[in-house]
DNA sequence: TGACTCGGTTAATGATAGGTTAATGGCAGG
DNA sequence: CCTGCCATTAACCTATCATTAACCGAGTCA
């Protein structure tokens, strides 16, 4: 299947050669024109596999763009530079898998650097987003976000929290929760998984929709919104 | 005082003769053969005010030295490339003070262009400031400033301090910092970080904004005041 | 309805990651 | 061969976390 991108560029002419480039290098491009085109326009982030943003851009630029775009989705961001501008804005930004790369620039270049972020994702399990209802959960940090406060959890919380968030509007059985996080033995582990569970709900009460039921002699259904 | 330079060339004639030349001009030379000849050498890099590297070197070539040296050293690289190489992966490349010169080249040419990376060093270096709530602090100068007071930092609290400061308001695992300020060996590192965010803690009590918390398990969380 | 079991919750406990201070040892400069 | 500086280690202490204990309610079957 064809990597899907996101191209964000207001330069027509830069534009068109960009997304003329990436089609022929085997991408599939959805070139916007400006920020409020991409914002406004009903798009399903987790499609695409990375999005390019140029710096320079009207009303917006393409950092603060980014941060918009981090509220809905963990793809990776490439930054598109004029020779020249200041680097340190994105040397300071959170770059998870993202990069940068100076315009004018060399074609190859470009498609090599997107493959690299594309490999990067790929293999790096850090910096990857969960969506809970309005809920953002970073399991490599251990982080559950709600609008503006953060709960830290535990390794072990964080642990069970994915191992759910993976098995959404299902049944999920002790036994297979007690071997993934516990190890396998099949010997009766006290109330341990109970209290964990106790306190995932907790966390997470504050949408209604989201569900941690117990469903009797065998398990847990979870039911997160999408 | 004389600038020192470290040189990775691999041909002998050509490492003789720009070693020669730069003694020449009154820099001081460091002349290694190969990449693993510099790499298992212990050296501390930032004696150093730059480093010229061949493109083309047995093993491993210029540029993923540089990203090897990039993890101990903030020094500018100055790439030696042979006529009619691909010069896009040097521009790409994530280097502010960084440039290279094609080869054969004039022996002028070369120590003007470290002349130029070395000027834009100091430049860099003199111009940036962080403010950290009350605090200014001269990551080049290793120097924390709170009003009248001055607390003169060692090398390693002030790369420690600036790598937390550009990942403000974030969690920071211990793992990256281990990587970023002790390379990237997984060796296990006694206490160390721990005592060096001790130190930075100290220094930075005296604006209750500044929070250096620990996630357990995890890194540390940044807070500083904008 | 009563006895039993399963699961939920809270508080207590022991283990261990992290904080802090002082000691150590390497190294540069004299 | 000193001396001073600095990163690292040692040793001790504190705080946090997983687990357990204890108690409760709710479901199940006779």
């Amino acid at each position: 299947m064809k990597n899907k991108l996101i191209l964000v560029e207001d330069d027509p002419d830069l534009g068109v050669v960009l997304k003329q480039y990436l089609e022929f290098s085997d991408f599939e491009v959805t070139w916007f024109t400006s920020p409020d085109a991409l914002l406004n326009h009903p798009i399903n982030y987790n499609e695409y596999n990375a999005a390019i943003l140029d710096v320079m851009l009207p009303g917006m630029d393409g950092f603060q763009l980014s941060k918009e775009l981090r509220k809905q989705t963990a793809i990776p961001f490439l930054f598109l530079t004029a020779k020249g501008q200041s680097i340190d804005r994105i040397l300071g930004l959170k770059l998870g898998a993202d990069d940068y790369i100076t315009k004018p620039c060399e074609p190859e270049e470009l498609i090599l650097r997107i493959h690299n972020i594309l490999k990067r994702q790929v293999v790096d399990t850090n910096n990857t987003m969960i969506r809970i209802g309005n809920y953002l959960f970073f399991p490599s940090r251990y982080l559950l976000q709600l609008e503006a406060t953060a709960f830290q959890l535990t390794e072990k919380e964080s642990d069970l929290l994915q191992l759910l968030a993976a098995r959404n509007n299902d049944v999920i059985s002790r036994k297979e929760i007690l071997e993934q996080l516990w190890g396998e033995d099949d010997y009766f582990l006290g109330r341990s998984l109970d209290v964990f569970m106790s306190r995932l709900r907790k966390y997470l009460q504050h949408d209604n929709r989201i569900k941690l039921e117990s469903v009797r002699g065998v398990g847990f259904r979870v039911v997160f919104p999408e």
